[in-house]
RNA sequence: GGGCAGGUACCAAAGUGGUCAAAUGGGGCGGGCUGUAAACCCGCUGCGGCAACGCUUCGGAGGUUCGAAUCCUUCCCUGCCCA
C-alpha cells in the first residue's frame, strides 16, 4: 500500500506537542526517517488495564496522542493488558486479582473499542491482548526474561523505592509486572510506547529488555497526568474525581463546572486543542477581568462534550445548567421515584428509594437542612409526605428527583 | 527457624481494663459566602430509635472479668534484625 508520511521534522514536531518527556528525540526521528524510506509505519504501542474499560478524561490525554501518531500515518497498537492485569500495575495495595473469564475480557474489549473509537480511527487501530503471548510463556521463559535485569534496578522504581523506605510489603509477583510489560514490547517489536508519567519506569525497561532480545529500543514518550476533579490526585476511577467519556453531557458539563479556575486551565492544555497561544490569551483575559472565569469554562465543558457527543448535546447541557442552578428552575429530565403509599414518612422516603444509604444519614441530611421537598427545606424529620400529587424531592445542591404515586 | 515491633473507622494516626462508637488530621457529606471556582466559616461523618437508650465495630477465633480496642491463649498477616 502506498503511503505518504510527512516529513520526519514535521512530524516530530507534531508528537513533540504537550508531552512530558520523550526518550530518545532523535532515535525517533531517525525511525521517522526509516520509517518513510521503507514505506512502513511505526509500531505505537499503548498498554491498558482490563478491568477498568471505563475510560475517563484521564486516559484521553494518551489518546489524543495516539490518534496524532494515527494522523501521521502511523500504526497505534492499542494493547489491553489482560494477562498483566492478573497482577496489577504495582501502586503499594496491589494484590492479584482472580483471572478474568474470556468473556468479561471480550466484553470489556468491546466497551473499550466503543468508547476508544470516540477518538482514535477504527482504521488505524490494532486491538491486541498481551495474554496472547505471555499466557504461553513457560517457567522457563519466565526464568529467563527475570535473568535480564536486577532486583537493585527494578527497586530504583519509585514505589518500589518509597515502600522500602516506608518499610512496606513487595510482593515477588508486583516486581515481575515491569519485566512482562517490557516483553510485551518486544512481542509486539514496538517502536514507540506511551504512557502516564508514572509509567515512565516500566517504559523505561521496555527499552532494556527489548535490547536483551536483539531487538531496537522503543522511543518512550510520556504524557502528563491529568489532575482528578479534587485538582490533586490524578484523575482515577477508584478515587471517584473522574469525568467518564461516556456520561450524559449534563454530568460532564456539572462536573467541569465543578473544578477550580486554576484546574480549567490544565484542562484546556491538555483536553482541548487550542495552542499554548490561545490558552495564555484566554488567562490573560480572565486576569485583566475580559473575560469571567465561568464563561471560560462553560466554553471548555462544551468543547470536550462536542468531543464525545455532539455540539448540539454541549449546548443544551449548558442551558440546562443555566435553567436549574443560575435560574434556579427544575432540570429537564429527574429520575422518578414510584411510592405505592399515599402518604410516606420522609425519612423512609428518602432510604426506601435508595437515595440515601441509612436512616442515619436521611435523618442528618434533613438536621442540616439539605433536604427540600417541592422546593421548601424540610425541617422536620417525622413529617409525612403526601404523594398524591407529584413531587419534586431536592437532596443536598444538585440532586433532582421526581417523585410519583405508583 | 529465633528475637523484636506492629495490625484501630474511607485513609493516616491516638488510645493500653470502665468516663471509648473510639481523640486528632485528611477525605467525604450538608449548610453559609460565591461563579455548583478557590479560599474561608459552621455542622455532620457505624446502625436502629423522636428521645432515653440499645445494638454491631478496633486482624480472626476462643478465654479471663461485673465490664475488654485495652489482659491471656491461639491462629492469620506485615516490617526489622539474626540464621
Amino acid at each position: 500500500m502506498e503511503r505518504k508520511f510527512p516529513p520526519p521534522e514535521e512530524q516530530l514536531e507534531y508528537i513533540k506537542k504537550g508531552t512530558v518527556e520523550i526518550i530518545q528525540e532523535d532515535e525517533l526521528l531517525k525511525k521517522f526517517e526509516r520509517s518513510i524510506k521503507e514505506n512502513r509505519p511505526l509500531r505505537v504501542k499503548v498498554g491498558f488495564d482490563p478491568t477498568a474499560p471505563d475510560i475517563h478524561l484521564g486516559h484521553t490525554v494518551v489518546i489524543r496522542k495516539m490518534k496524532h501518531f494515527q494522523d501521521l500515518g502511523h500504526e497505534v497498537i492499542f494493547l489491553i493488558g489482560d494477562f498483566t492485569g492478573l497482577i496489577g500495575d504495582p501502586s503499594g495495595r496491589s494484590s492479584t486479582r482472580p483471572p478474568m473469564t474470556r468473556e468479561e475480557i471480550l466484553k470489556n474489549a468491546e466497551t473499550y473499542k466503543q468508547q476508544v473509537f470516540k477518538i482514535l480511527d477504527p482504521k488505524k487501530t490494532i486491538i491486541d491482548f498481551n495474554s496472547r503471548w505471555l499466557g504461553k510463556l513457560t517457567s522457563f521463559d519466565i526464568i529467563r526474561l527475570a535473568s535480564k535485569y536486577t532486583v537493585a534496578r527494578i527497586l530504583e522504581r519509585d514505589d518500589f523505592s518509597n515502600r522500602m523506605k516506608k518499610n512496606l510489603p513487595i510482593s515477588i509477583h508486583e516486581i515481575l509486572y515491569p519485566l512482562m510489560q517490557a516483553y510485551d514490547s518486544v512481542a509486539l517489536k514496538a517502536d514507540v510506547e506511551m504512557g502516564g508519567t508514572d509509567q515512565k519506569f516500566n517504559l523505561l525497561v521496555g527499552r532494556e529488555i527489548q535490547r536483551e532480545y536483539g531487538q531496537e529500543p522503543q522511543v518512550i514518550i510520556t504524557m502528563p497526568l491529568l489532575e482528578g476533579l479534587d485538582g490533586v490526585e490524578k484523575m482515577s476511577k477508584s478515587l471517584g474525581n473522574y469525568i467518564g467519556i461516556t456520561e450524559p453531557p449534563s454530568e460532564i458539563y456539572g462536573k467541569i463546572m465543578s473544578i477550580s479556575d486554576e484546574l480549567m486551565f490544565r484542562y484546556y492544555e491538555l483536553l482541548t486543542d487550542l495552542s499554548q497561544l490561545e490558552i495564555q490569551k484566554l488567562k490573560e483575559d480572565i486576569r485583566t477581568g475580559k473575560k469571567h472565569p465561568k464563561e471560560a469554562k462553560s466554553e471548555l465543558a462544551k468543547l470536550i462534550i462536542t468531543d464525545f457527543w455532539s455540539k448540539e448535546d454541549a449546548e443544551k447541557a449548558a442551558e440546562e445548567f443555566d435553567r436549574v442552578f443560575k435560574y434556579r428552575e427544575l432540570p429537564e429530565k429527574m429520575e422518578e421515584i414510584k411510592v405505592s403509599e399515599k402518604e410516606i414518612n420522609v425519612i423512609d422516603l428518602l432510604v426506601n428509594n435508595n437515595i440515601l444509604p441509612s436512616k442515619k444519614e436521611a435523618k442528618r441530611l434533613i438536621q442540616q437542612g439539605g433536604i427540600y421537598i417541592n422546593g421548601e427545606r424540610v425541617t422536620d424529620i417525622t413529617l409525612k409526605v403526601k404523594v398524591e400529587n407529584e413531587l419534586i424531592l431536592r437532596v443536598g445542591k444538585r440532586r433532582f428527583y421526581k417523585v410519583k404515586q405508583e
